[in-house]
DNA sequence: AATGAATGAGTCTTCATTCAT
DNA sequence: TATGAATGAAGACTCATTCAT
């Protein structure tokens, strides 16, 4: 039965998998090599999670919550569209980029085990309102369709954290940096707007 | 002499990997199912390939091989650049996009299993080269530094990927059309090109 | 707390195996034969050793370790040098001969999974010590060199084992008596030492 | 079906094969292993060789009787019986030592797929026959039974190549020369007879 | 409640031998 | 005749999950 008792051990526990998924997949890590890292017994992990599977489910859902209500209470808050634009750009996202286990697994297990097209549903909509309520950027869009928004930036948001994942091997000579930089580029590119 | 190595056999090992790998997943994807999918017996399988990885390896290798050579000999032929770049959106993309299995494998399982950071070092030097031979996209892009191209290009070409395995579900509002306009969309906004 | 580990479970594998590994090798004997003969299910067997190796190296190390503390302990004992080996000779070495499928398994196995030669320079050295308390055995042996000796246990005492392995297959003429016969007129012969 | 054909390619075959049954293991030993370091296809293989096991018995059947008839031809000539031990104790044995591979093999697979016991029967009636040829040597053991002798035979027989055996490891201190000096000590001591 | 031994279907891979070519 | 691809039973070992203690 999953009793949740200690939020420390459950924490360990989400923490420990989330490195070893990414470092070996999902499949390759068995519950013994979480056994191994946390030094808990079997049975507790048990105790926490059902099964395996709740595990990354877990990691990706708490992982996304977050993601998703730093967004959300971007969207809220009083800051006017540009400065919200600029504090994703600047701390959001970076933030995201820094979690680079994260990342891995939600791009090579997250399809198997979520929906990530609601996910990216999610993404558009945010970005959409952020547009509209930054004057010169809503002029500059108004020519495109929605599905061409929606589009563009699911693939730039996708191929973001994709390069951020491969930038980790660290043999690529593109780093984090890099994509930041590409990122600004393309918003005043398109959108008009200096970050 | 004896029985000859039968090529059929070998790429009908492929083909049946290539699915069940795209569908479930390497690890998820025992040799039984191919043997099951395929109706050859396991020691067949292990005629044409010393080791499991070894399959996945070749999928790979083979469908990079496929994508770089169409670029190659693009890049070789007598047209002019902004010729090729349309034959590279009009025909090449769309028949990559076309071979889904193919990319959700590079997608989930290259990173482990080949030099990924080589082949976007590849397919930028041909888009780069390609660029070149186009004035107007060579002017556009003058006051980008070489970084700046190259992580544009590996961030679209990789989101690309990505949104098109994602639009495969058929959840997704987004579908294969829609990515390819995106394409030209930037294309033009960015190179001053239109396709 | 959970079940916990059953000495009388490991000890049944250990004894399966000995006489399986003794009958057919230890290449020929199969995990699953462990598992039919002792009836328990392969998990378990792993359970109690990582791999298979690990059960003919603990075979021959518990084996090894009671010859070796019988003849230590024997050393350590206020019985006088003669004693001593009259002991050995009447009752140490017919226990060890009895234990055919420990014999079989060091003399085919051993080499492989463990060190030999010290094992023989174990024996060798207790010996060595007994025969310096038999002051008779002590003169008789002066004018031999250390090496000799040395050769010459190790000659006696591998050769008592591989024809007492012979001997149990029925069909040599000599038997066990046999044996232990032989190796008391050696005894008296080079060491003048009548038991 | 195995014909016989070319007599070099069968020589080698057993080579190959005494080399690696002796330094694997005949189970270890694959019948592909064979082929690699033949450099042959495994059709020729069983050309010469109806089963893998065939191999093998001939490999001990073949350095058997070399043995043999090497000391059945010392033995119809017309030396006297102390030249013929001097002999066996000079030149015969010290060439089968040299033969490690084979010993090796003789001690750890024959007795599974020879007779062992007609083997040395073989061994002890040669010896006997010599000793019986030298004056001095048949005094000396008139008060033996036959068993005893018979036993001192194969005991001392088994023990060396079993010892020779260790020594190849290079481990054991203990080499070829002092293992014939233990022999001709022991010749020395149980039949009066200086080598 | 906490633990970790127990379980057995399933994993990848090997291999002696056959037989189509 | 010579070859080496074909075969499938069998090998060692893993693992998510359960449940006795």
């Amino acid at each position: 039965m999953a009793r949740v008792r200690d939020e420390q051990k459950r924490e360990k526990i989400l923490q420990t998998a989330r490195v070893l998924f990414s470092q070996h997949g999902y499949s390759n890590t068995s519950i013994s090599h979480i056994v191994q890292e946390t030094g808990m017994p079997v049975g507790t992990i048990y105790t926490y999670f059902e099964r395996k599977e709740d595990i990354i489910r877990t990691i990706i859902d708490v992982g996304w919550d977050e993601v998703k209500s730093t967004l959300e209470d971007l969207t809220k808050s009083q800051r006017t569209g540009q400065e919200k634009l600029k504090l994703i750009i600047d701390e959001v996202l970076p933030e995201i980029l820094t979690n680079i286990d994260f990342i891995n697994i939600l791009l090579t297990e997250a399809i198997e085990f979520t929906k990530m097209d609601e996910k990216m549903e999610k993404i558009t909509d945010i970005i959409f309102s952020i547009i509209r309520e930054i004057p010169g950027a809503k002029e500059a869009t108004k020519n495109l369709s929605r599905r061409m928004l929606q589009t563009s930036i699911v693939v730039v948001f996708l191929g973001i954290l994709n390069t951020a994942n491969l930038a980790k091997t660290g043999k690529s000579s593109i780093d984090i940096p890099d994509i930041l930089a590409f990122l600004k580029h393309i918003v005043a590119q398109s959108l008009g707007v200096t970050i």
